[in-house]
RNA sequence: GGCCGAGUAGUUCAGUUGGUUAGAAUGCCAGCCUGUCACGCUGGAGGUCGAGGGUUCGAGCCCCUUCUCGGUCGCCA
């Protein structure tokens, strides 16, 4: 069933219509929300992006109250008549107080029953959303979320443009870098044995376009990493991605400050207070156990290892001869909460995260509990309980490991008491930078250094001879931008100078010719005079998740794939026929062997 | 690759110690109904209990295997 919409043009959007538009004849479309038949008369809620209008059909009207009648949920109509007052208003709906007195309605589609209610704020299975998304994006909620996406985007193109960023587009097709994440990989049909790359970032890209004098650029672009999934984590992701010229970091910094101020004070109407707070790597590390501490509450960490180093427990002093260390977080006021059953929990928790144990002491208003009193002496204890600042219902955990460990579980395991605890103002937005990260980190694995954040970014000048003398602690013009404990963005002053992009490369462990035969563009580019240049990206999806308040990233992505990378609704990735894979020169019988 | 959780009408869920024909709400279909808006009333249809195997006189429930989805560790320059 469906008539034609020739000659029918849409006037007004549902949500719109307001109390001005009381007896004027309008044409709107959209889909059947909800259908109310009393016999006779008919009302039907019709719903487009905007918002949902009541149609009404009288009697009077016998043709076109039989049509009506055969409405069902999601037949796509369009109807024209005059807007009119309610004579029961419904104070819950937008245009409540209207009504269409409908004088002609075509239905232009029919509609299968959907497998789930059309409703805001659906507790259907992901599962089936995902398979569905189509209807899934016709739920009010979702396609708010979009609009949001899309607002945002706006606001970061109006502010990039209004600062002197051009926006460029850079190659989806390019060469594999093979630091960094995996990349997905497309075969050449024309160059048979060699491959593409889809980009894990434009950044080789944006710092040429800066070699070549475009001073300052912007792209809202995608991006891949073929790497395992999480909530805050797809394989294709979008990026708001910058590069400047003429800058050093406080340049960047202060630039994208600005813009999230706008964005948070354009969509949520909050002054944020700029400048935001920053905080070096290391001092993140040690407070928070975390290079993006979620900074909305305490618990924050501390060394005890001196309180502990000559004690009785050898589970403590051999960790600290081995060069590690003693750490605890205190959780305040909740040792009534945290029963031995809750805290058994937590020390399960910890050891997702490599820790052995987790140590703990509970100040009760009898005295001391803890399984670690009997190693300890009086005085190690109060200068325990002192460093910690320990009161009565307090509970300290503690965990001695090497520091990578320590930091990571009590790091998590703040997090995991203040979720549970509700410690959390969820309307807080604590913005944090995180500056002067290692430039290096050690791969036990490959036995070299690897650059942490990427290989082009520069090393602070102070640091700059310890590149060869001790790698290990040059710390890089490196910068990350915090939202309540998720990363939302990151960039770094790059290397401008061909001779220290090289050292960074030996320093990698790369050969000359390793290097030159991978990054020899960039190289060669850089000698034909760059300007000091930097820049960051965001993880636009991120932004949108966390400014929506929603859990997952995926409610924000219009067509997000699930865990294992697989898309629910068209079935990709699939098999391809042989012919496909002939031309590209792959031999279908070998995979299959 | 590891660990944890979930999977029962279209949907969201309940289902006791393993025991008759697996229930509820909602949705769907039909009839009635002129001011509803979560319309109402009456009736009806609707189940491979994710799949396969096992234990048992008997399995939605116990065991094994497996699939799917979610969370997470590893991984993510």
């Amino acid at each position: 069933m469906f008539e034609k919409i020739t000659d029918f043009k849409r006037t007004d959007m549902c949500g719109n219509l307001t109390k001005e538009d009381i007896g004027r004849e309008v044409t709107i479309m959209g889909f059947a929300d909800q259908v109310r038949d009393l016999g006779g008369l008919i009302f039907i809620n019709l719903r487009d992006i905007s918002g949902i209008i009541q149609l009404m059909f009288d009697t009077d009207n016998k043709d076109l109250c039989e049509k009506a009648a055969k409405v069902r949920s999601e037949y796509v109509l369009a109807a024209r008549g005059v807007v009119q007052q309610r004579s029961s208003v419904n104070k819950n709906m937008k245009t409540g107080e209207l009504e269409i007195a409908v004088s002609e309605l075509r239905i232009l589609d029919s509609a299968e029953t959907p497998p789930f209610y059309i409703v805001e704020n659906s507790d259907v299975k992901e599962e089936l959303r995902l398979k569905y998304r189509y209807l899934d994006l016709r739920r009010p909620d979702m396609q708010r979320r979009m609009i949001l996406r899309s607002k945002i985007a706006k606001i970061v193109r109006n502010f990039y443009d209004e600062n002197g960023f051009l926006e460029i587009e850079t190659p989806m097709l390019q060469k594999s870098t093979p630091e960094g994440a995996r990349d997905y990989l497309v075969p050449s049909r024309v160059h048979n044995g060699k491959f593409y790359a889809l980009p894990q970032s434009p950044q080789l890209y944006k710092q040429l376009l800066m070699i070549s004098g475009m001073d300052r650029y912007y792209q809202i672009v995608k991006c891949f990493r073929d790497e395992d999934l999480r909530a805050d984590r797809q394989p294709e992701f979008t990026q708001i991605d910058i590069e400047m010229s003429f800058v050093d970091m406080d340049d960047v910094i202060s630039v994208n400050e600005k813009l999230l101020a706008k964005i948070f004070k354009e969509i949520k109407g909050i002054d944020v207070e700029l400048p935001f707070l920053r905080m070096p790597y290391s001092e993140a590390m040690d407070r928070f156990g975390s290079d993006k501490p979620d900074t909305r509450f305490g618990l924050e960490l501390k060394d005890i290892s001196d309180d502990v180093k000559n004690c009785e427990f050898k589970v403590f002093t051999d960790v600290l001869a081995n060069g590690g260390s003693v750490r605890a977080i205190n959780a305040e006021n909740l040792g009534d909460k945290l029963t031995r059953k809750k805290i058994d929990a937590l020390g399960e928790f910890v050891k997702t995260y490599k820790a052995k144990a987790l140590a703990w002491i509970k100040v009760n208003p009898d005295g001391i509990q803890s399984p670690i009193a009997k190693f300890l002496s009086e005085d190690e204890m109060n200068a325990i309980l002192k460093n910690m600042n320990a009161k009565e219902n307090d509970v300290i955990f503690i965990i001695a490991d090497k520091d990578s460990v320590a930091y990571a579980s009590l790091g998590a395991l703040r997090l995991e008491i203040a979720k549970n605890y509700d410690l959390i103002d969820e309307n807080k937005f604590n913005f944090l930078w995180v500056t002067d990260f290692p430039l290096l980190e050690f791969d036990e694995e490959e036995n070299r250094y690897v650059a942490m954040h990427h290989p082009f970014t520069s090393p602070k000048d102070e640091d700059l001879e310890l590149l060869d003398t001790d790698p290990g602690k040059v710390h890089a013009k490196a910068y990350d931008i915090i939202l309540n404990g998720v990363e939302l963005g990151g960039g770094s002053i790059r290397i401008y100078n061909s001779e220290l992009q090289e050292k960074m490369f030996s320093v990698l462990g790369f050969s000359k010719e390793d290097a030159w035969a991978r990054f020899g563009f960039l190289m060669e580019a850089l000698k034909y005079g760059t300007p000091p240049h930097g820049g960051m990206a965001y993880g636009f999806d991120r932004m949108v998740m966390l400014i929506d308040g929603c859990e997952s990233i995926r409610d924000v992505i219009a067509f997000p794939k699930v865990q294992n990378a697989s898309e629910l609704m068209s079935g990709a990735p699939d098999v391809v026929d042989a012919k496909q894979l002939g031309e590209l020169g792959i031999d279908i019988t070998k995979s299959e062997e």
